[in-house]
DNA sequence: CGCATAGTTGACTACGCTCAACCCTGGTGG
DNA sequence: CCACCAGGGTTGAGCGTAGTCAACTATGCG
């Protein structure tokens, strides 16, 4: 499941007093690609997509950020922000300024730990992403990201909030394809629909 | 390019006494998914593939860890590996146990900073590499790719220490059509190829 | 009661995978 | 020195499936 860290975490003051919140209606770009990279970010409320444009003007989204993780972390490492980051929604985010950041980080040992451990978990998110990518056969992959789902919010019933083209698109799916794929686990029993709710039937195993 | 961080990094004494070396041999398992978590990897030689197998058995390859790259952080926040690692080619690993590496952690602030920044890189690695997945056409994304490599090590010349089939396994795609993307952007002449070597003619523009 | 948008379904196309044959190289042994 | 073999790489033919374009439906909103 999703885990705020930086969010709750109780902030240093000298943190605390240097953070900016943001609201960004749906649509709005909150940094581009290339752009200076002056701050790192949580995500309060809302979702952010992180996308790059290709050379063809393709776009390819890494991920959807949810509420209580982050983003741009390369922002410590790197002067250039590495994606594009825009609201699917409207959402609000925390603004951690680089050059405060660090200095908290190397202060607090343990807001540095949480920091890690988000980093890793960011990174298991992708190594996730990427399996999915993997799986060739539409229906294969979606049920996959399905038993996923299932698996982070303990619960049997799926319900998207948001329009099912924005998930054929973080699949890496046609929403054509995407919603014949859908059909076909619920012809072969695999799922069920019902006024846009999700059953996995199968059991959850892997 | 690939940084070294740990592996120069001056390591505290007492986490220097805990680090053990393994050597593997091609194809040697150094750990399996779902397997107890005891450690944290630096590849010093050799190349160390993280895989996982779908439930179909077919294999995913995430990436090939290069020398000077860590493995299995998950170690620190999880107690079960969540891929498996096998050696592409002989190869050579520091294992840093995890008890001890996060006991370091906790006391050398210049430790965590490198090793903090090592999770960014490996982050942006992975946002590469889906970019990479996301490019349809294969011979794009092999040109992509060979783009990636120029940028990395500076050198329009590229020469491959691994079996063509091996990278095209880990660009997605099946040996032949590797082959034929290569012989179809040589024929473009966005490539030279000769003797095993690769030369990109296009400007490196990202 | 239209209008816009999302979702679905159908027909067609395109491209990557599979299987198979062939080539080319390097190594081995007579 | 050549014959043979094994493996990786290339090329060819056919198939399957995801993308695309288009039409149709359903839903929500003015």
């Amino acid at each position: 499941m999703v885990m705020d860290f930086l969010t709750i975490v109780d902030l240093p003051p000298e943190l605390r007093q240097a953070v900016t919140h943001y609201s960004l209606t749906a649509g709005q770009t909150l940094f581009q690609e290339g752009e200076v990279a002056s701050a790192f970010f949580v995500v309060e409320t809302g979702r952010i997509r992180l996308m790059r444009y290709t050379a063809e003007g393709r776009t390819v989204i890494f991920q959807s950020v949810e509420p209580g993780a982050g983003l741009a972390e390369v922002a410590l490492i790197s002067d250039q922000y590495s994606c594009t980051a825009i609201a699917e929604v409207d959402s609000s985010v925390i603004a951690y300024p680089k050059s405060n950041l660090i200095a908290a980080l190397r202060q607090y040992p343990t807001l540095t730990e949480s920091f890690i451990a988000m980093l890793i978990r960011s990174n298991e998110a992708m190594r996730t992403h990427l399996e999915l990518r993997d799986i060739r056969a539409a229906h294969e992959r979606v049920l996959q990201y399905l038993r996923h789902l299932v698996r982070l919010n303990n619960r049997r019933i799926i319900q998207f909030d948001r329009p099912m083209k924005d998930v054929a698109a973080e699949l890496g799916l046609a929403p054509e394809t995407f919603s014949r794929a859908l059909s076909r686990l619920e012809q072969e029993g695999r799922i069920t629909r019902l006024s846009g709710e999700i059953w996995v039937n199968e059991s959850s195993a892997a």
